[in-house]
DNA sequence: GAATAAACGAGACGGTACGTCGCGTCTTTAC
DNA sequence: GTAAAGACGCGACGTACCGTCTCGTTTATTC
């Protein structure tokens, strides 16, 4: 994707600021974010962020692109629960880290104002979760849950109050609630409450 | 915590300018939300909005608790899964609201910035929160549901689906994921998946 | 011409930043001269500068415009010569003020790119040039040259060779010119060197 | 002072560069010029620019110098009053050339912070009042002027309404400027008006 | 005719100043 | 006595152009 050699200057540059804006992120938040700042902290030229990135919303986006390009190890058990819980603690994880956090709530604000950063946002947390959804696939092929689950419905339960704790209410992500969600969403695979018609 | 009397100027000048402020939200969104566009829309001038809030922020933060005192009537049918189903359209309902959407939106993203909004968005979700989760005590009294269920974390597992699409993916908040989830929550609430210590 | 009281907040600063600007010009001169310098100078915010005048050329103009309306005693001794003589010698005494030096310059610089300062300066140069004319219209009238003589072509002469040592040579503006510029038109004057339809 | 010789790549592109430099003023005027455009127009990279000059002051200072070693015929026609005539045609005529007329309103500017560039017109102006200013030796050689007549004072007064008319009031420079002001000098001149000890 | 030094092309970069936007404060006037 | 009107301080933004630097490529000279 880099249109310039990778040992250049310009990728020398390019990984400094966005380590910088990881750092600042990390500091300050969202909030008392500042791109002199970042080109502080990166031992950068203002003017050369602005050369590369049309924004500061533009640099969170491409951050967060980068983050959705890394692979994360998808739990493979053999047991939906165990599958689950690993799941719900490496979310966690990757959400307890203070740059994240800062970096998904920026870009929940940048979203109100580029449409960029919305589709950018939407990819990374589809990209996610379609890649843990399947824990439920692999876990319908071995009959523990109905064959029409529909997987990207059964981690949108397990992912939903942990974005509602980091982004609302500020509660922790901690191991109860990662037992409690896995055990919750397992036990609600199982009785069929994803499958596509609902019984009512 | 109104000092002058409902019917004065002060009060008349109070709705107008909370009323257009939640105007200028369902037009702009939150980014291109301006102090003085509120003033313009408002009929007001803008030194009104500073004497009688500190900051932008601080309207926000007084008209999500404005919003946080509107009584929500909580369904109590009898039926676990019917009062989840109806809570659920009801939360769908709220959000679907575009000034509300971008009002929590805007919070999230002052929340970065400022403690009173954080603690207002969290006072209100968690204040929703409580309100929402007596269909599980109820559910518990009438012995559908283990007597030690937390109603808070059961509320949660509801709830996060509906924040996670609003601010991230942008996916619609339709009868479809109401029925899911309170399907999905009804049937864990019964397995005891929301029990203080989870079994594992 | 001010909008606004002449003893309000905004007169005060209008005048203290038109004070600083003279300064900054006698100090730097024209090159070296910032809005950033300016607002400094005049214990002023920037924008300030920047909401009242569109650019640094347009300060420059209304300097010289608020110059140009400051009225200047045209020397009337009954004697061509010795009117001349006086004259240029105020001529070379407001020339010589740094301030004035620099702003003429700069705005020669300004007319580059602003046909506003150049109509200013055009205006100013020949505003001068008008009062100073009466000298020959008063020698006219006496009969001591002759009665078509043209007082702005005459004027032309005198006032060249200062511009001419201000801006491009720079040599003194010193009492032999004055001596010397005086005596030369003066005589040419008499001879009908300034008449409209030149002997040949 | 060209360290290649003159048939070679690098004065080649020297010429180039100058003449671009001398298009570029006469399109769009000091004011507007830039090295990237320059560059441009002389179908050359940036960088090589800067390798020969220091500055644009720089180059626009050498391009006055190489303006100035051009060799400009001073009349001779034994008639004091038709050599200043045309000499004063000559002047006109160099001044009307767009590109030399930015070119030394450029300068003025230049000068305002560079030195070298003051210097450089103040070199070009003397050098050519000096070179002109041999109509007056020769006059005085005659006899038709008086034998002490200080040659540079008398051209200031034939060059100086020129330059006020280009640089301050742009007022055409027209044959009857030339006329009107050859004659004014010529009847001083004659009057002994340019001596150096001025009668008074 | 290859080797080698000099000059050029391309493009990113550091830096200064610019001019703008929106926030929140303050003063002055009017109702 | 409260609000309108509007200028102001302030911080950050995003831009323009300057002059510098690096790296590869071309050109011209030299052996």
């Amino acid at each position: 994707m880099a249109v310039t050699r990778p040992g250049g200057r310009s990728a020398r540059v390019r990984a400094e600021v966005m380590a910088a804006t990881l750092r600042a992120l990390a500091e300050d938040g969202y909030g008392g974010l500042t791109v002199d700042r970042i080109a502080d902290l990166a031992g950068v030229n203002k003017t050369t962020i602005y050369r590369r990135w049309t924004d500061l919303d533009g640099l969170l986006t491409e951050l967060l692109a980068d983050l959705a390009a890394r692979a994360v190890p998808i739990p493979d058990t053999g047991d939906l629960d165990l599958d689950l819980h690993r799941l719900a603690g490496l979310i966690g994880g990757v959400l307890t880290d203070p740059s994240i956090a800062a970096l998904v709530t920026g870009l929940v604000a940048a979203a109100t104002r580029s449409p960029e950063a919305a589709a950018t946002l939407r990819g990374f947390i589809l990209g996610r979760a379609g890649a843990g959804s399947v824990v439920f696939t692999r876990a319908a092929a071995r009959g523990d849950i109905p064959a029409d689950t529909d997987p990207i419905h059964a981690i949108e339960a397990l992912v939903g109050p942990y974005y509602l704790r980091l982004l609302l209410t500020g509660e922790p992500l901690d191991a109860a609630l990662a037992a409690r969600t896995a055990t919750a969403v397992a036990t609600a695979a199982r009785a069929g409450a994803f499958r596509p018609a609902p019984s009512h």
